[in-house]
DNA sequence: CCAGCCGATTGACCCGGATCAATCGCCACA
DNA sequence: TGTGGCGATTGATCCGGGTCAATCGGCTGG
């Protein structure tokens, strides 16, 4: 999950379950903060979610974090580079997950609709990291939370009386280290689009957004 | 072409034509400043540079640009997601390409090798862009300064009596762009690596670098 | 050879977001 | 029911890099 200007393209086309002939392999299941694979750990399996949310993350020697991406259901994680993978990927939440063999996504020989599938994921991540380069190099704090939440309300909002109730499974930090900010600039930023009366902030990991359209300006740049 | 901490495997694996078993297209040839395809032109072809460097970008509403990455020998470029170019590409000195036709991305029914190998480049490229986002969210100016020329030196510098000369063909601004800074940041930052006597500012478009284990401390973070 | 132009450099100043530090608030556990 | 701990919030201050503005300098066209 990247978060870049909302986009009706990016929408539906990674939520339905890959189209597939081979018989699925069982699904796995992880419990919040149970790792799934480690940076350097050599590719098997892809994974798509199935629900919950995982986090990607990068690490730099000194401590500094990279939180890679965000992966909600219907997105596929797990693209090898050079046979391992290139961040650590952990459980924010129960998460149940359906693997796919390696294999698949490199060849097509034993079932061409998956493999087909997987490289079209594959690509979309392409776009959708391209896409999340100029939010991280060209954004504000304010239009880099409030495009966060855009997405988020998009994808996975629930409606709530004409509102969008958003649920957020990650902490402050993990929000500050996707985005590229602090803790402390996520939390004020957070508080503002509280007082301007665009969020209503009902418990940590639940927000409401009250206008949407506000909110969609400030992603956008617009003047607050 | 993305910047990283600079890492053996991602120098040679890209360099080699792509092996193939189908006739090759003839190449294709650009000017500087001509443009191979735009935002939201339809995919028909992947090209590898032969010769030359491209530059990709992308732009908001607002004027502010995004260099998503630089297309130097050997990389592939052109990807599609969702059918269409997310990026606009053009040269910034003379290109030589060599084209493929997307369907050799897409299956690998007329020629295996080379559907595998685009396939390879595809993820390679998911690796790198996860790599730049270390870089545009969590480094500091000298740092992004200082990683871009480690990477360029490593990638194309050339040995000159034990320093490694570097051509940059692009503008100071493009550096900025792909980096999140500003020209004048970038123009200070190079002022100031030179004042370390670590490069030497031969002329705009070609630097030497005299210290590069400096250079690569200061990449990595350590303290100037 | 000169004038104009445009990208690069440099300087002065400012501001957004980082840093440092002090609560706050919620939950787990004794 | 109290207590410790940790993430979140808020406040005060600082600073890296942005902004605005003034040259500089190399190239181009007359």
């Amino acid at each position: 999950m990247y978060v870049t200007i909302p986009n009706e393209f990016t929408v539906d086309a990674t939520l339905a379950p890959l189209a597939c002939t081979t018989p699925r392999i069982a699904e796995t299941q992880l419990k919040p903060g149970a790792y799934l694979y480690f940076e350097g750990d050599r590719v098997e399996w892809l994974y798509q979610v199935t629900s919950g949310v995982l986090r990607l993350t990068r690490l730099l020697a000194d401590g500094r974090r990279q939180v890679i991406a965000f992966g909600y259901p219907g997105d596929i994680v797990g693209f090898p580079a050079d046979d391992c993978h290139h961040t650590d990927c952990d459980a924010l939440t129960n998460v149940r997950l359906q693997p796919f063999r390696r294999a698949n996504l490199e060849s097509g020989d034993v079932d061409p609709a998956l493999h087909g599938a997987l490289l079209q994921a594959a690509l979309r991540e392409i776009g959708a990291m391209q896409d999340h380069f100029m939010m991280l190099g060209r954004k504000s704090a304010t239009e880099k939370l409030a495009s966060f939440l855009c997405v988020l309300s998009e994808r996975f909002g629930e409606d709530l009386g004409g509102y969008r109730q958003v649920d957020l499974p990650m902490s402050r930090s993990d929000i500050a280290d996707f985005l590229g900010l602090t803790t402390e600039t996520v939390s004020r930023t957070f508080t503002q689009l509280r007082k301007s009366n665009i969020i209503v902030i009902d418990n940590i990991h639940t927000i409401v957004i009250q206008r949407p359209t506000a909110l969609l300006g400030l992603s956008l740049g617009d003047r607050d």
